[in-house]
DNA sequence: GCTATTTCTCAGGAAACGCTCAGCCAACTA
DNA sequence: TAGTTGGCTGAGCGTTTCCTGAGAAATAGC
């Protein structure tokens, strides 16, 4: 799914240098979907299903972070937390929760260096938020991990959620953004319609595929209106970005 | 009976370095059909027709991927991918789902490298997505494995789905992609039309194997317009890919 | 609360594709 | 050489796939 180097070949676990993550979810169907997607792009992941045993968990697997839904079955997702920092953990938390939860808690969250994505999000949208956590709270050993995603003249910087293509500053909706980075993350392979609907749409979505095809018209109107257009289809297949140049 | 049974098991899998895949279909016929065709192959393969009996000989097989219908008598398909992950196995899966399943049931199924395939299928399709699902999930050892396939001047990669013969980007449709393939993994063989029929077009099909004749023909058309010819015809048997030169 | 944006559905049309068929050519046979 | 068989290929047609504009519904911003 995404790209090659990030794929690191799910050895084991113990030590290894990955960045560990503990998922808490008392759903099985999205703690699981959750762990699976952030193992195959290259974490480390354990899950949990209630806020005592995401404690008990958390003592000797010590996570980078945690994504930690907020209503749990024992105690809410915020006390574990609690519990954790004062224990001296240095954990980036990303709380999730569900739409209409967006109370006041929730306000202060991004003040800590944490976040929170709402359920049902999208697999992409989880994944760069907890990206961007952990460059936040330092977990991220090298530097090397940029926030700006380059493919041919086209830049989308992460941090700033901008879009740049031959320097022309390019106004995207939300939407627009994800589908453009899922493509440039895979640029050069070809990702099928079922793929970009599962990782760009949150994951309740239960529409047709079609909608990949208007939104990678809606894409081709505001960026390959420059020369040489780089989102091509693969007909029976999908899509691919690419420089054709070269032949 | 167990010890024959045992005897058997111990020569040719148990520890065999062959890659194991476990195929889950309640119509005997299907996953005979994939069965058969997969241990030709070169897998080593094992069968269940049920969800619990999928997972109960996954536990002792330990499969490197499952190819798995998403409609079982028992339990669907995503409960027992679901079970199987969250025991820690780090197992690819291909699910194989109807065309008119499309609906709701197919959303998620291309999470952490698994992908989908829609019966009827083409065993050639099927046997390409599992290989390229393999190399995703790292369970391929080396990485002699390329996702391209070379004859001659021909290049074929998986990965963009693009061909080129002698350096120049060829255009083909699926299932010319798919023809083509087939004759470059059987190269310097000769393949009968009844062969390619089988692999190449889905098991259904129930037409004349004169499209054979056609699809080769279009072949011949767009890779065949450089020299040396490479695709020829063995009459009164079938099709072999060659370099002529040598006589 | 109203407006602007965004998301999503739908439907028409264009192009590509899969497949059949028929006429023709090439190769083998007697 | 003539007949027969097998293979090649262009034409045609129904279907699928994809693109795009238009508009309804949901959402966010002011």
């Amino acid at each position: 799914m995404t790209a090659l180097k990030e794929r690191v070949t799910v050895a084991d676990t113990s030590h290894s240098n990955l960045q560990r993550i503990l998922v808490v979810d008392d759903e099985s169907s999205i703690s699981e979907l959750i762990a699976t997607s952030l193992r195959f792009v290259g974490f480390d992941v354990r899950t949990a299903a209630t806020g005592s045993q995401a404690l008990t968990i958390a003592e000797e697997f010590k996570p980078h972070a945690l994504i930690l839904d907020v209503m749990l079955p024992d105690q809410d997702g915020f006390e574990v937390c609690r519990q954790l920092r004062s224990e001296g953990h240095s954990v980036g938390v990303l709380f999730l929760t569900a739409k209409d939860t967006v109370d006041d808690k929730i306000a202060g969250l991004t003040i800590g260096g944490d976040d929170y994505v709402t359920k049902p999000f999208s697999l992409e949208e989880l994944v760069a938020r907890l990206r961007a956590l952990l460059r936040r709270i330092g977990a991220v050993e090298a530097t090397v991990d940029e926030e700006k995603i380059r493919f041919a003249d086209l830049e989308l910087d992460e941090a700033t959620h901008e879009v740049h293509r031959a320097g022309n500053l390019v106004d995207l909706s939300p939407t627009e953004f994800l589908l453009l980075r899922y493509l440039m993350i895979n640029a050069d392979r070809v990702v099928s319609k079922a793929q970009i609907l599962d990782h760009v749409w949150q994951y309740d979505f239960r529409g047709d595929a079609g909608i990949v095809e208007t939104y990678v018209s809606y894409l081709r109107k505001k960026i390959d209106i420059y020369e040489p257009a780089l989102i091509h289809t693969v007909r029976g297949v999908g899509y691919r970005m690419r420089i054709p140049a070269g032949n």
